[in-house]
DNA sequence: CCTCCATAGTTGACGGTTCAACTTTCATAC
DNA sequence: GTATGAAAGTTGAACCGTCAACTATGGAGG
């Protein structure tokens, strides 16, 4: 090990990999501070509720809702619970599949979304996009699309054929 | 807020915005998989070792490795905590000033060190620069230093003047 | 029909992070 | 030199995510 940088990362690679490391971390950091602050929810919360929210009729099986989300089966169980809890959602047992449970959203639920989206869309902004040009957008989609592609099967996209129910809000 | 979609994100900009969070949770979730499974650390203990590593002696103030890793102070204690049970690292009063702590570390805490990086910086290599030509190395350490600039004061670099102690390792 | 295994989801224990105190030491000002 | 406030770290509780069971249902094959 002591004589094998062969695998070692170049100094440009190492400059983007700790560049990378620490906006990460600061932005997520401060964009979860500021959404616990001001709603009441955490990043993976809200980002729960916009996928439950684009669903039609606002309801989503686990699994599903698991899968776009990226999170695990166990986590959301426990994420669920929680917003259960909270009012903002709740579970039925799936009608066609007794094994599935379906998530939905409360009135409370949509209006605590509504209320959280306005301020965490325009942080996102803040921290983000005001600082980048449309090029820079495009290169961060290619980049993120990129690297992505590498780790997991593709974006469902659209697994479910009827937008329309969802708030139209961003992730 | 049902009628004002005036900072809502562009089509372009979701996009980014969801790729972006996609590829950060599997990424991470993945490396610090594989590195708990090859060496039994985290992502956030070998970047405290690393950082460790590159201070001259091998030994740093708690205040220094939190502002390098960007963990709060409190993460950083209970991380110095567990890596020093583990026998990785020491803790040391600071001569000359006796609030400081200086976290070292020790030769295990090397060993350990060298034996997580190759496997570790494979990955790296593996799941993100094997993916990118020169050009998009660079972009990303655009993006992310671009990103980085509004959320906090600047890189402290190299606030040590002494580099050659530590193991050259990637962050 | 019945076995077998995969899928769906939940649960509780454990480990790591945050948050809000708290102690100790330093620096400044009087 | 002493009061006051800032800085350095630590601690314990609460919270969240992971991991390894576990239950229950669905589907495929004999």
């Amino acid at each position: 090990m002591s004589t094998a940088p062969a695998t070692w990362l170049s100094e440009a690679e190492q400059r983007a990999w700790r560049a990378w490391l620490a906006a990460d971390r600061l932005l997520f950091d401060r964009l979860d501070h500021d959404l616990q602050h001001d709603a009441g929810m955490s990043v993976a919360d809200f980002e729960v509720l916009v996928r439950i929210s684009e669903a039609p009729g606002a309801h989503l099986r686990m699994s599903e809702l698991a899968d776009e989300t990226l999170f695990s089966r166990s986590r959301l169980s426990h994420a669920v619970a929680r917003l259960e809890d909270l009012g903002w959602l709740h579970r039925q047992s799936c009608p066609t599949d007794k094994r599935g449970t379906l998530a939905g959203l409360t009135d409370a639920g949509r209006a605590a979304l509504e209320a959280a989206a306005s301020a965490h869309v325009a942080a996102v902004r803040r921290y983000v996009f005001d600082a980048l040009d449309p090029d820079e957008v495009h290169q961060l989609e290619h980049l993120a699309t990129k690297i992505r592609s590498r780790l997991a099967p593709p974006d469902p996209g659209g697994i479910v054929g009827c937008p329309g129910a969802g708030l139209g809000l961003p992730g």
